[in-house]
Parts: structure tokens; sequence; C-alpha cells
DNA sequence: AAAGAATGCGACTAATTATTCGCGTTTGTC
DNA sequence: GACAAACGCGAATAATTAGTCGCATTCTTT
């Protein structure tokens, strides 16, 4: 075991070498659908490297073929969702800014709606995203994007309100997306008619948070 | 190792015995000061049975004197919060149900305010709390009392309003219960005056998401 | 079809860590 | 101060798992 050195090298998450075969890349598809699955089956606990090398039907030795450590494999899983929140939320900052308190709401629901459907768009992958949550080597690394998307947020508010404080800004945009997050967990894993009633009660919340610094009220 | 076993058994969590003699009394305190101390250090990752015994400045075989396993020295720590959040909200209930608006948001309020005491008392626990939450073998435990508290909020909720049906009742527990959580984690890694902010944020948050079900607009 | 590159394999290594057990030491009791 | 019970110790055990390496197989190219 090799572990404390991956641990100094500070982690090369990147893949490790690209597929030439075709063979190969299936193989690297059937290593993230067989670490998708063992994720969900598990709950929160991450699966082994035998385990996964296992449900894919493949051996150790393949896996690391592709991917230098076990947590680049769930890592590469949560891309794509760690990646989509920055994009969407950037988009938001384009528009122009609203003139009135209409339009305040409008954007606000705006937002609202473009990461609800980031949720609703991979909520397969939620397991993994809690999995990394609470693995401490990957942990960190989600926390670096939450820091961004913390900052998107609350530029998303000044861009809304540009004369809001920037300490007031960060502090709402830390619970926007903590409030937005733990709700939409909860809601994924009912059914959908609950999940639009728990998108109802985080879009009171969301306007209730921000209105007193918008001037909504 | 005896992993498995321990695992089939389906964890005895209790204390192993009590302590006898004073000194040995001391001997637990340290135990759990010392695991307290080191969970807060390593973030949310569990600290080990040896760093937790050498930094009570004991052996391993001390430790396993008064602690079955591992688990039962965090959930010793985490018991009086995991068990203080039904009694608060148990207390709330025995009220006379409030009979007008007025009434209706004082209450809101009390709830409110008793349960972010139990944030504020329990501050150097949290890190504790969140291990827990991440650990595949406490997560169980912890969801058990989760279940409680959130059918105990559903419970206040019919209490302030008996017309309110099951289903919303406890969806809207599980939410005041979840963003209630998230919030307050993140108000108590500020400073004071930060936490104080968040409350009311989170009160204006409570009150949003419970209004159209309690007649509150 | 032959060579060489890419891929696949899995026994093996080694790190980590939970838990036990038998023995020496301390304490309370009479 | 003698005896038993309680306590404390830590080397040893054993389970789990990440990651490696050299050999075997399959593919691509000519």
């Amino acid at each position: 075991m090799k572990r404390s050195l991956s641990r100094e090298t500070r982690m090369a998450l990147e893949p490790r070498k690209q597929p030439r075969q075709e063979r190969s890349s299936k193989v690297v598809d059937r290593i993230l659908d067989a670490a998708l699955i063992l994720t969900r089956e598990q709950g929160t606990k991450t699966p082994t490297t035998l385990a996964i090398a296992r449900r894919a039907g493949l051996s150790v030795g393949s896996v690391y073929q592709y991917f230098p450590n076990k947590e680049a494999i769930l890592l590469d899983l949560a891309r794509r969702w760690l990646s989509s929140f920055p994009e969407v939320i950037a988009r938001r900052i384009k528009v122009p800014p609203p003139i009135n308190r209409d339009e305040f709401r409008q954007e606000v629901r705006k937002l609202f709606i473009d990461t609800s459907r980031i949720y609703l768009e991979n909520a397969t992958l939620m397991p993994v995203i809690e999995a990394i949550s609470g693995n401490a080597d990957l942990r960190p690394i989600q926390d670096e994007y939450d820091e961004q998307i913390i900052a998107l947020y609350a530029a998303w508010l000044q861009h809304v309100n540009p004369a809001l404080e920037d300490k007031i800004a960060s502090r709402l945009g830390v619970l926007m997306m903590d409030v937005g997050h733990a709700c939409r967990l909860v809601g994924l894993k009912r059914d959908r008619k609950t999940y639009d009633l728990i998108e109802d009660d985080v879009e009171r919340m969301w306007l209730a948070l921000v209105s007193p610094y918008l001037n909504l009220d």
C-alpha cells in the first residue's frame, strides 16, 4: 500500500492514461458504471477498488491502468455535476440586472429554476456527491468547488443589487447554497410530486432569505 | 481485528463496564476529552483508537475497558446532544396551542429560540456530530434520532395547527430540521455576530416555510 | 503472419487500524 | 500488611484494503 505516498504527492487525480483502443474506453465506462452502482447500493460508503473491479468484471490491475487511485474514480463521476454549478450561475450573471421588484423576483426565480434543474438532471449522482462529502480525502476538493459556488452566488446577489455589501452577499450565498442543497437532497429521495412541493418550499425560503437585502418586501 | 464480529452483533454501544474506582472514572473522562479534541482537530475524520489512547495518556487496552468499540466513544460524546432535541421540542408541544396569528408567530419563535440554544450550548460538539454523519457505522444511529426529531417537528406543527395533514407536517418537519441544521452549522463556524445574523435568516426562512400552512400570511 | 504496443490479469506487498489477552501494578478492604 | 478485585498495559493478532508488478493475452499495423 503506497497510501502515504499518494497522500504526500497531493494526489494526481487525473486519469492515468487515455484509452487508445476501443475496448479500453469501454473499460473506463464499465469502471465508472460499477462505481456509481456500488455507491448507490451502499449509501454513503465509498466502494473498495476490489469491489469496483469485480462489479465491472475486471481485475484491480485494469482499474489502475486508467485511474491513479480510488478517489479519482469518484471524482470523475462527480466532475460534470461539480462544474455545472459555476456555469449555470455565471450564465445568470450575464443578463442585464433587474430594475424593479417584479424583475427582481423573476431573477430569483430563474436562478432557482436553473439550479433545480442541475439536481434533477444529476439525480442518480447524488449518492456519489454524498459519499464525497463523507470522504476525508475528497472533502477538501468538494470544499474548493463550494467556495467557488458561494462566490458566484454572492456575485449574483451583487449583480442583482450592486449596493449589497460583500460580507452580506457572501453570507447569503452560503445559505442559499446550503439550504438549496439540503432540501433538494431530501426531495430527490422522495417521489417527484414531493420534490416539486419541496421546490416550492425552497423558493419561498430563498425569497424570504434575500428579500430584506434586495428591497423586495 | 474482530471487525466483522462487532458488525454482526449489531453493536453493543453501551459502556462496557462501570468504573468502580475513582481513578477509572477520570480515565473515562480523559478518553472522552481526547476523542473530542482529536475529532475537532481532524475535521470530519474520526480518530483512531490508538490516537485517542495516546492523547489521553493511556494504552489501547484501557480504552477497551470502558468502551466496547470505537463507535461507542463518539456516540457517548454525542448522546447529550442527540437526546436534547426531542426533549426541547416535546416541551414546546405541551403548552396550550396558539389561538391567533400573533400567538402562532410567537410559538414559531419560541421553538426557534429553543432549538438555537441547543446548538449554542453544544457548539464544541459539532465536529463530532459531523463526523458521525460521515461515518458509515454511526450514520444509521443518527438517522434513527433524526426520524424521531422529524416526527416531533411534525407533531409540533400539528399541535400548532391540528388541521394540518400528516404528509405535509412530516415534509415540513424534515425541512425545518435540515434547514436549521445546515445553517446553524455554518453559523457556528463563524463569529458570534455572524451566527446571530444567520439566526435571523433562519427565522425568516422557517416562517416563510410554514406560513402558508399555518395561515400566517 | 509477425512484431510490437496496448491492455488485462491477479497474486502479492504493505499500510493501517480495531480489538484481544495475559500479565504486572494499584487500590480498597479487612 | 495481606488479599482480591479492579485497573492499566502493549505486544500480538487479524481484518481490510490500496496499489504494484511482471507475465499473459489481444489488438493494430505493416
